[in-house]
DNA sequence: AATCCGGTTCTTTTT
DNA sequence: GAACCGGATT
């Protein structure tokens, strides 16, 4: 076919149409957006409008096709047509838009032809909104954004019997995982010291990650006495996974490769339905992933990744850089976009970023700029303990407050979790409300994950593991003895546990045990009853109380109890909305969703509060202020990852999403010597700081650090260290004198008592209704005209308050 | 079945 | 230092 001058006019003006749709985005994420057909990389750097670009490119490929990328008229098109494209480009109106956009539509998608895949929940769900929001509710619900576990569940549900599997599987997480191979160990009669099973279970799972079978590993490990043993476990492991019909999160990736791979019609069933796919934080994607995005997208090539090369952190848990390092090797004729211009931070931040990062040497090479303008310099703080470190932060943020900013505009990022201990008590003496975004997921709590148990038990009585788990929780009188018995019986009878369970008297085993046993069988069939006819969230109210679990909580009465009943009642409130938006609800379609389902979602929804969380959990967000506490050699980076290159780069490249999360202003902080795992320590500055720019870092810090850095042979030899630690450390120790004198004036300044009137800097006006000495320090509780009643402690809270 | 004691361990964790 | 686990004790 050739082009026509027809052809050639139509394409411009369609092009012109088009572009002006997208006018908002900048040139590089345009051409992102109209690059539809073909292989296509996205490196998107922190903060460059990547999910925007991901968004848009969707849109267009639904509104447009590939539009703006054909350089043909249609076939039905008119020299009219072209007049009125014409008329509509010079005088754009509402009415004539659709008719536009009509003519300069070339096979737009359809929306189940999209398939937009990404890592979180929270990713997925944001994508989708956007898009209803955009081509409007009926479209986006067809269009498959999803994570890459429920893109595969969904595929399994429909396939899975051809790798015999039954389509309702379940799905075991983390700690179910746990509890299989903790069984298989102890059964083998090894030392679980050497097979920690965590350790076994990290093995595993990046075997899976690697597409290992268990023959495959067994294979690799040779001879080799622990990775053969360790092979023995995988195949045992998996054995009983598929006897439960069970799978775990890597299964589900795994075994949906195996299942497009065996089966060349399913393959081409999803290689022709999915005419566009888009995959996002395509650095953190495993092997396993990889293979399966190439399969998917395997019919028509039209892939797009986006990712950022230097903000993969996910190694340990398998992540491979390679993928997206060598995306343009796996697809020669892919098309490299960089999306350099930030949105989020100020230069300064950038250029910080930036030069740390140039030290990293296995990287694709990409520069951050703005047009934010410089912004106020980082600062840096060192304080001589870590107590020290959390109030200089705890100041700095009740400063801030009261300047006008809100406590949601803090971030505090450290590199794990034991470090967000002394912030926490430094909040709570200066009343600053603050989150914590834990470790310990809402759906893995214990008393969350009973519950679910329960309901799964319900559901599925065949469900061994989750059986084990509650028959005795609360104590119903079923030893583990019994529960042992049981098990083996049901392994000879051939059934499952629950079988022997319910008919526990015609066993003479069981003995005395059987009529608690028969009691518990019992309890389940009333519950499955009462789920025919009951509301799910009314059902899981009977659930909690005819189990007695409630009232095993309620008769604790202690304050952790009470935190687990609120829980157990927040689960509630999940199973209320999930039936509220469910079209037809059920406890299973429930439970399915569930176990894909982390909490990370409701972080941001939430009250007013300065936010601490781990660096890695503060990927893809964003603050204001931010800090990063800490940063000490041996903390971060952390004393493993500095033997190997490879490991200290990916600590690097931590540090460099940790910095890019700050919009306005960014504090990093250290300590001189800080208690960890029971003993002091002592370390020096990380080396992050050395390879921030120095022009970009306010001055009397980097006094601070050449200081810090005299001292860094001094501190191999504690004792010299400590002694001449006050000569030399002059700024550091300046400031801390500072800091001293004026806890000195403020000790004095205690001769508060009730009644008297204050002021403070955060707070304003208030009057003090108590004074409680407390460990060298007295207990404030101060009733504020403003905010209400807080408790202060007396020496820092004299620091931001005056009495009248 | 609950509690206590001692020993052990201590990155990060999107599903 | 704290949290967690397993074994022993009550």
């Amino acid at each position: 076919m050739e082009q026509t001058r027809f052809d050639i006019q139509y394409a411009a003006l369609r092009s012109a149409i088009i572009e002006r749709e997208f006018e908002s985005l900048n040139d590089r994420q345009r051409e992102a957006v109209f690059h539809t057909e073909g292989p296509l990389l996205v490196l998107a750097g922190a903060g460059s409008g990547k999910t925007t670009v991901l968004i848009q490119r969707i849109i267009n490929i639904l509104r447009f096709g590939r539009g703006y990328s054909c350089e043909f008229a249609p076939e039905t098109a008119t020299e009219d047509d072209l007049f009125f494209l014409r008329e509509y480009l010079r005088h754009p109106t509402e009415q004539d838009r659709m008719r536009a956009e009509l003519l300069c539509a070339v096979q737009p998608a359809r929306p189940w032809q999209i398939l937009a895949i990404t890592f979180t929940n929270k990713a997925a769900k944001e994508i989708q909104q956007r898009l209803e929001h955009a081509v409007g509710e009926e479209f986006a619900r067809d269009i498959w954004a999803s994570t890459f576990h429920s893109a595969c569940v969904r595929i399994l549900r429909r396939n899975c019997e051809a790798i015999g599997y039954d389509r309702s599987f379940t799905i075991y997480d983390a700690d179910d995982q746990k509890r299989v191979l903790t069984a298989i160990i102890k059964n083998k009669k090894l030392d679980d010291r050497v097979f920690d099973v965590r350790a076994v279970a990290g093995i595993i799972g990046r075997a899976k990650d690697n597409l290992q079978t268990p023959r495959k590993f067994a294979l690799e490990a040779g001879d080799d006495y622990y990775q053969s043993t360790i092979a023995e476990i995988y195949k045992d492991y998996a054995r009983q996974l598929k006897e439960s019909n069970a799978m775990d999160f890597d299964d589900i990736i795994m075994k949906t490769v195996q299942l497009l791979q065996g089966n060349p019609e399913i393959l081409e069933h999803y290689q022709h339905q999915f005419r566009y796919v888009l995959a996002d934080e395509y650095q953190d994607t495993n092997h396993a992933q990889y293979v399966l995005i190439s399969l998917l997208a395997g019919g028509y090539e039209n892939i797009c990744v986006v990712g950022d090369d230097d903000q993969s952190i996910y190694k340990f848990r398998g992540a491979t850089i390679t993928n997206i390092l060598e995306f343009e090797q796996q697809y020669t004729h892919a098309k490299t976009i960089r999306l350099e211009q930030n949105y989020r931070s100020t230069q300064n931040i950038l250029n910080a970023a930036n030069e740390l990062i140039r030290n990293n040497a296995c990287r694709k090479g990409k520069e951050l700029w703005t047009d934010n303008g410089n912004g106020t310099k980082i600062r840096f703080h060192r304080s001589e303990t870590q107590e020290g470190e959390a109030e200089y932060i705890a100041e700095t943020i009740l400063d801030g407050f009261s300047e006008g900013n809100r406590w949601g505009d803090y971030a505090i990022l450290y590199r794990n979790h034991v470090l967000s201990n002394n912030i926490e008590s430094a909040c709570k003496r200066n009343s600053i409300p603050y989150r914590i975004v834990s470790g310990l997921r809402f759906f893995d709590r214990a008393e969350v994950k009973d519950m679910l148990a329960y309901l799964w038990v319900i559901l599925n009585p065949a469900d061994d593991l989750r059986l084990k788990r509650i028959i005795n929780v609360p104590a119903r009188k079923i030893g583990n003895k019994t529960v042992e018995t049981a098990s083996i019986l049901a392994e000879q009878h051939q059934t499952t546990l629950f079988d022997i369970v319910s008919h526990a008297s015609e066993y003479p085993e069981l003995g005395r045990a059987s009529a608690a046993l028969e009691k518990f069988a019992n309890l389940i069939f009333d519950l499955q009853k009462m789920l025919e006819y009951m509301p799910l969230d009314e059902f899981y109210e009977q659930v909690m109380a005819h189990t007695g679990y409630l009232a095993a909580l309620e008769a604790k009465g202690d304050y952790e109890s009470q935190g687990r009943i609120e829980n157990t009642m927040e689960l509630k409130s999940n199973i209320a909305e999930y039936a509220e938006r469910a079209q037809t609800p059920t406890l299973g379609g429930f439970l399915e969703e569930v176990s894909l389902f982390t909490d990370i979602d409701r972080m941001d929804a939430d009250a007013d509060a300065v936010v601490m969380m781990t660096m890695h959990s503060a990927k893809g967000l964003e603050f204001p202020n931010v800090f990063l506490v800490g940063m000490e050699e041996g903390i971060f980076p952390g004393f493993r990852a500095v033997e190997k290159d490879e490991d200290l780069e990916e600590e690097r490249r931590l540090c460099y999403v940790a910095v890019t999360r700050a919009k306005k202003q960014l504090y990093l902080t250290c300590a001189e010597r800080r208690m960890m795992y029971g003993r002091t320590q002592y370390s020096k500055p990380s080396r992050f700081l050395e390879e921030h720019p120095k022009d970009f870092v306010d001055s009397n810090i980097m006094e601070t650090k050449r200081e810090a850095l005299e001292k860094q042979d001094l501190q191999l030899n504690p004792k010299f260290y400590s002694k001449r630690a006050h000569d030399i450390s002059g700024n550091i120790h300046k400031h801390n004198k500072a800091t001293a004198a004026k806890n000195q004036a403020s000790i004095k300044a205690i001769d508060l008592k009730p009644g008297d009137q204050v002021d403070h800097k955060a707070f304003g006006h208030g009057m003090i209704t108590s004074c409680r000495p407390m460990g060298g320090d007295i207990l404030l509780e101060v009733s504020f005209d403003r905010v209400g009643t807080k408790r202060l402690m007396a020496k820092s809270a004299m620091n931001f308050m005056t009495k009248q």
